[in-house]
DNA sequence: CGGCGCCTTGACTTGCATCAAAAGTAGTGG
DNA sequence: CCACTACTTTTGATGCAAGTCAAGGCGCCG
């Protein structure tokens, strides 16, 4: 069941972490409520972004990291020869702009997949308060280790599965990560395109439309352009073998 | 040139961060003396570990981090289905073991490649030890960060790279991380077997044998089992297109 | 010197890419 | 509201890079 109210979060940009439905898969979790506000008050939330907006640019001066409140975004790498390869896509909560730490500034950029909104966290201001709040350190160092985890899944995924296994794995990731949410994990939508998931997974697009397509006609997913509903979770599951989790 | 005084590291254990060679790509990069001292007072520094043994074990709680000071240790992960995924080889002065932070326990195992000797640094005395020196937080901060950027550059070359590219970056990735120590850039010993390159490049051993041979065959390297001299380094990397940087 | 890993090489197969074209969808302006 | 254009997705036919299967070589160690 999609619910629209993920759409209309970022209607209210002044919603703070105290109130926010996502305070507990965000950078809050484990904070005390003054922490939190101590977190808050650092937290700048601009206009939302429109589809295809960037948050930020490769190269750009690395000064903050994202919370994305509503909507979702695909971050990206350009290759010294132009092409460009999808490094990952992401769902409210959850956070992004880490890769721009290591050299001062972004490696990626974070384009957004349909209108979304973001909270910005001055990296300056959130070292700071860090050095402060243990928790909120531990935390960060955390949310780091689970971006290393999740990627080195995603190396295992492309170094040892098919293009089956591959596709099947991406849909059961955004289900988990809905569900997470408090969404459905049977039925969702798909915010990238066809290009994107082929992009991200290392397979042409015809090759996503095909693996799809023979999904569909085994009754294991209904789809409808970017409209899945998994029919059954349990087949899908087998053919995924790994579970890239949230 | 081979330089044979990495392998003599590990004989000297009561070396300290202050003394070591490495402190300038290691850990306390960037740190004032005293606090050097300080992060030193912290480090555990064992025996060596034997060629397969291992620095910890995925499953493991997650206690601590590890700075390799002499040797080479290779990552893996393990499937559900029971397959192993190499997920990273690791050089003196870099630093493993920050996958175990997200979940608490350590999702790859640490695998010695050669005899090898690694400084343990227990985390909950990094974490109190950050919280005082901003420098030592950012610093943590930006090697997970790269641990990250790097692993994105790894999912392009698997994503979007041919079996010659995916080697040649490899080889090249190895050649300025050892010229980064002072060692040679054009000749060196890989120290992991072919399947283990294979595993980690998702190639088959065949395809890695095949791809080296050719490159050897066409003069742009020369090889002896595991020894390496690049013979012409700008053709090589032509090939690899991609430089995946230390 | 014989057995056991690791590596190389060759012959054959295959999964996915490539090339090509048509159908579907979205956006724009008259 | 429809016509027109541009983009995305689907489907089909063909080709190739890398996998699989198989055999043999090399080095190491007891």
């Amino acid at each position: 069941m999609y619910n629209p109210s993920l759409k209309q979060c970022h209607t209210s940009p002044q919603a703070n972490c105290a109130d926010c439905r996502l305070a507990s898969i965000c950078l809050p979790i484990s904070l005390h409520i003054d922490d939190i506000n101590k977190l808050d008050d650092i937290i700048q939330r601009g206009r939302p972004l429109n589809k295809t907006e960037r948050a930020y640019y490769a190269g750009d001066k690395f000064r903050a990291v994202y919370a994305l409140r509503s909507g979702s975004i695909k971050t990206v790498q350009v290759t010294p020869d132009g092409q460009e390869q999808v490094t990952g896509f992401y769902l409210p909560g959850e956070i992004i702009g880490m890769d721009g730490l290591a050299a001062n500034h972004h490696t990626n950029s974070a384009i957004a997949l349909e209108t979304s909104a973001i909270c910005e966290i001055p990296f300056s201001r959130l070292e700071e308060l860090s050095a402060k709040i243990p928790n909120l350190q531990r935390r960060f160092f955390q949310l780091m280790s689970k971006e290393i985890t999740q990627e080195q899944q995603l190396i295992t995924l492309l170094g040892k599965n098919s293009a089956d296994e591959r596709i099947a794995s991406l849909l059961l990731s955004i289900s988990t990560r809905n569900h997470t949410r408090g969404l459905s994990a049977k039925e969702f939508y798909l915010p990238m395109s066809r290009s994107d998931m082929g992009n991200y997974l290392g397979l042409t697009i015809e090759t996503v439309s095909r693996v799809l397509s023979r999904l569909h006609k085994q009754g294991i997913i209904a789809l409808n352009k970017k409209h899945v509903n998994i029919e059954e979770m349990d087949t899908l599951k087998n053919t995924a073998l790994v579970q890239m989790d949230a």
